[in-house]
DNA sequence: TTCTTTTGATAGTATAAAGGTATTACATAA
DNA sequence: TTATGTAATACCTTTATACTATCAAAAGAA
């Protein structure tokens, strides 16, 4: 049994294709099927049923990816404890980012990053929470940011800061004439939202929630951006909320619209999420620490309410 | 990176010679020298310094060589999950026993083992609470039956029995005419002791540190066996304490020199203990099912009170 | 010091393992 | 039926692993 033929399983696993996880794993597909053949023989048993399309995993095949998946994992993390050793902080590294943190937060850090490490090369996808607990677990990415607490087992959370939402209400909206708002003044049916699947979203739900204004009736208009959001607002549809990073880059004549929440404002904690095996955690390190040193300051607001981002 | 790397990384550790490594891991010296040499490239770092005699591991080393255990470790678990799933219990598989229980408990169960489980090879050895706790961590032992509870963080638990203590109180003891013992009535000055490094003898410092009668003064008599402990005690060198087992063998003659304790007696819980990692569970599972089937009735106390021991 | 002894590194070679190309076998879908 | 996708097999090349023999350096003994 060698690490070799542990990563062949996994990719066949993962792929349930010998031909796809051959190329994956940048050999030839017999070479593939010999090393696994070879696995299954010395083990006695056998890992993958191949009489069905696709290919499906056994019962004991299943307990011994997890297994693989793990002794994999294990081994990877003796490079990690080199780097450590040698200070050195580069290779290839996946971030993904929520779609609604992804335009504000990204430009303000991505730079500084790269000149501070130029030896990491950075991978940003944009992915929703739910896909990037999945690439986290499956180690298809390092680490991510995304709006906590979400109560994942094997996730780890680093707060990097806290964000308050920030009413946009138009000219012509009932509540125009409040200095601010209270959670208690929004309703879910005057609140243009974003599209299902945004985190986003769901803290706005909850935040309505626990202000008991919900009454759970479909909502009409969502869209996948804040800037459709605003401007439908403006069309006289509804109030919208914003993260306050996105309030910043409004146009004057918008910014007059805003309505900050009385202390404690509700917010939304963003941190950097990555699996507990902790997995490159220098260079996870290393980028916490440019973003919070970056952020502190961004953001003054001292008295927020944590608004949950996962519906319950 | 092989898993046969990382072991033989693990075989220098361990006995900081290459030659020995070597031999114990059926190898020859520069076969095994060259492994290591080519991990040690492959990360570029040293991981032994050979300019020392004997040769000493480096600082990232020792974290390699973690590392490796962990890895070593989880890659054998893949054959656990292999034979458990074929239902096969066998293999090589030693246990480790501590001096006060082996000579009583051993002959209870082993023949009963080795019929139901002819495929495994029993290895067993007879060694202090310590050194079992030691040879566990390192895997040389895969399992031990100590007393417990060692609050030891990698080891598992699993009670077999609770055996009370008994008293050996001789003709001329100043206890003589009392029907049931008390812990109240123990004194450490005039009870004989097994050597240190036994835990029966932590066990009993315990029971007289708990009824106060304990001053820590010097004791002047100590032995390996019981039954010297029997025999000093009988030429009025005051009286001792027993496990409940080691009292069934005595002649008649002595039996009538035994007190029991009030309920609730102390006690030691006698547990089958393992690495947290459960390799090999399923032949520690049949294990345990084994003693546990066999000690149940010949130890019929109901209402004990357990003691420690380990030293506080 | 000088001569052994111990112990790890190196050289050279045989064998085994891993990887490649070409081809075959066997499904499933058209 | 044929065409297509996909895994297995045959066969060859390269690489890795392990061996024997030997060397080099350090530690101990004379």
């Amino acid at each position: 049994m060698t690490i070799t033929q542990l990563q062949y399983v996994l990719a066949v696993a993962e792929h349930q294709n010998f031909t796809l996880a051959a190329q994956k794993s940048f050999v030839t597909q017999p070479t593939l099927s010999m090393q696994v053949q070879k696995l299954e023989d010395e083990l006695d048993i056998l890992i993958f049923d191949r009489s069905k399309k696709p290919i499906t995993i056994t019962e004991v095949g299943k307990k011994i990816v997890e297994q693989a998946k793990n002794i994999v994992n294990e081994a990877e993390r003796i490079k990690d404890i080199v780097d450590q050793e040698k200070g050195f902080i580069g290779g290839d590294y996946t971030l993904g980012i929520i779609p609604t943190i992804m335009p504000t937060l990204l430009p303000m850090f991505l730079k500084t990053f790269i000149n501070k490490y130029p030896k990491v090369n950075l991978i940003i996808k944009e992915q929703s929470t739910e896909n990037l607990i999945r690439n986290i677990e499956d180690g298809h990415i390092d680490a991510a940011i995304a709006a906590t607490p979400l109560e994942v087992e094997f996730i780890k959370e680093r707060p990097l800061y806290y964000e308050p939402f920030v009413g946009y209400v138009p000219n012509n909206h009932r509540l125009k004439n409040l200095d601010n708002l209270k959670p208690e003044d929004l309703s879910i049916n005057d609140i243009l939202l974003l599209q299902d699947g945004h985190c986003f979203r769901e803290g706005v739900i909850n935040l309505c929630k626990a202000s008991k204004n919900y009454d759970d009736e479909h909502f009409q208009l969502q869209s996948g951006s804040f800037e459709t959001l605003v401007n439908l607002s403006d069309e006289g549809l509804g109030m919208t909320l914003l993260p306050y990073l996105n309030t910043l880059s409004l146009d004057d004549t918008k910014k007059v619209n805003l309505k900050y929440f009385n202390a404690p404002s509700p917010a939304r904690e963003v941190s950097l999420i990555y699996h507990k095996s902790e997995l490159k955690i220098q260079i996870t390190e290393a980028l916490r620490d440019v973003i919070s040193g970056i952020v502190r300051g961004a953001i003054a607001f001292q008295d927020v309410k944590i608004i949950s981002p996962i519906s319950k």
